[in-house]
DNA sequence: CGACCTATTGCATTTTTTGCAATACAACTT
DNA sequence: AAGTTGTATTGCAAAAAATGCAATAGGTCG
């Protein structure tokens, strides 16, 4: 029985969805269902009730949880109470990250983080994914949250938490966008949704290019969250990560569609100056990232 | 942070010792050192004081201590109020074991077995290792705790648990044996305490042939317990397995010789007929030894 | 009955763990 | 002071475990 077990149990009598569940941890189903049938072994018991949807906990299942929740806040507790690491380290760090990685990885980043690094300063940022890159290279950030680029430049380095697919959404109503009702889909009269510039950008018209054509730009939004809203309100077809579609609340309301080929996935993790690496501040953060 | 890390932790605390900690878990000791290496990355603190010898625990590692000892409780609670596997097995097993394997492995197995199973009724019987292996052919028991024969019979089943080399005892002081003082030992003229019959036996026996003698023996004995204390007292020298002597209280009055080409070592573990293997209760057993 | 949604399993791959041997380090001994 | 012994730690190759994908199974809802 390993820690994060007991995370991924909390999880699972939160969601009482593995699917879901699953997206939270950035762990596929099949690992979590995996994990789930391993903790019931070693418990000795059913823990979930798989027989309905939702999920439901046996139980056992609500003892378990009990147990994790305990044992996790005692661990917890002890790491804050005896952290040695803490008072060597001070200074700040200037955090770059977008608005949706902040939903989904910088909390967690942050906390191991702060639990460790009490005097460090954070500075954070959050702005468009387009420019993190950038705020890296002119040293506006000592480091980003961001999806890595085709081509890093040569001065930095990175290191990926998580990948990302990137994905064509559309509308939910089927007729909102009348191109998309055709057998064969032109795709240059598609009209589309997509980032000013940075990754997400470069890789939808590089996808057009190959096809020989250009997109039918409808819209050109900074930021990708805007995206996902325009595209639930009709006005077309956008592209974006799939962490920015999980997180966002108008996820419901569009679709994705399935293109061949697929775009290739963000990669999205630490970004920094790998000169700065050495630098104890950002080795620290760098360590943090990987537990 | 595993649950068996809470365990390897309590050993160490409890010998102050990692080679000793590390025997009586079944592990190497560089294997233990990176175990706590990691439980103190994770932790973030030093957990215990390697400047001294024994080893001391820190402040945090006193903290630890008691977070892994209610931790561990708190499960063993809750595995034990909620196991289900329990009331459908029921019958009863005999188990054939010898008094050594008895020490270190009897107790783990037949805590976990008994916790989860109840109602199965165990008779265990504790003898000569040179029994085991007929014992069960002979069905007398359902299952054996024993060394691996060197060819196991077409009907039985192993699986080993841990190996322990067969070494060669003497006495401590160095003059006991006047045969042992040449710098060239002339085996043939050494006196040596061995088993009647078995495994070890045979294992000697061979390697005495395959260099063209045959042993002098001062006296034959059951059971691998006695010799050791047969050595002890100078008599001459001895063959047992190192889990013999490592549970031996006579441990320290005797020291070890290394010989070359080393004897085959044992391999401890479950053997039971193939047959019977289909049957729930020695499935059940067979499981338990495992985790 | 079929379409759909969710959890589970087979399998190839990647990641982690492990033990042995070599090394490092400290306390004693000579 | 140099060597010896008893201990923990690290390099490295082999073994074991975890992981994701794709296929499958087991439901429920229309």
């Amino acid at each position: 029985m390993d820690y994060k077990d007991l995370q991924a149990f909390l999880a699972i009598s939160t969601h009482l969805h593995l699917g879901q569940a699953s997206q939270q941890l950035h762990m596929s189903a099949s690992t979590l269902s995996r994990r789930l049938a391993r903790m019931e072994e070693e418990a000795g018991a059913r823990l979930v009730e798989r027989d309905s949807s939702p999920l439901q906990l046996t139980h056992a299942g609500e003892l378990f949880r009990q147990h994790a929740e305990h044992t996790l806040e005692s661990f917890q507790q002890l790491r804050s109470a005896v952290s040695t690491q803490v008072s060597d380290l001070s200074g700040s760090l200037t955090l770059f990250c977008t608005v949706t990685a902040s939903y989904s990885f910088l909390a967690d980043l942050l906390a191991r983080f702060r639990e460790r690094y009490p005097n460090v300063e954070l500075r954070i940022h959050t702005g468009d994914a387009a420019d993190a890159i950038s705020r890296v290279q002119s040293q506006a950030a000592d480091v980003a949250i961001a999806a890595r680029p085709d081509v890093l430049p040569e001065a930095l380095s990175f290191k990926t938490m998580a990948p990302s697919p990137l994905l064509f959404i559309a509308p939910r109503g089927l007729n909102t966008v009348p191109q998309l009702a055709r057998a064969e889909i032109d795709w240059s009269q598609v009209p589309m949704v997509l980032s000013e510039s940075g990754l997400g950008r470069t890789r939808v018209d590089r996808w057009f290019a190959a096809r020989g054509m250009t997109p039918h730009i409808y819209a050109q939004v900074a930021g990708h969250e805007a995206i996902v809203s325009m595209v639930a309100l009709g006005v077309g077809v956008g592209v974006v990560p799939e962490l920015v579609l999980r997180n966002s609340p108008m996820a419901s309301r569009v679709r994705v569609l399935s293109v061949e080929p697929e775009l290739e996935p963000f990669a999205v993790g630490l970004c920094a100056a790998t000169e700065q690496l050495q630098s104890p501040l950002l080795q620290a953060l760098w360590k943090t990232a990987r537990l």
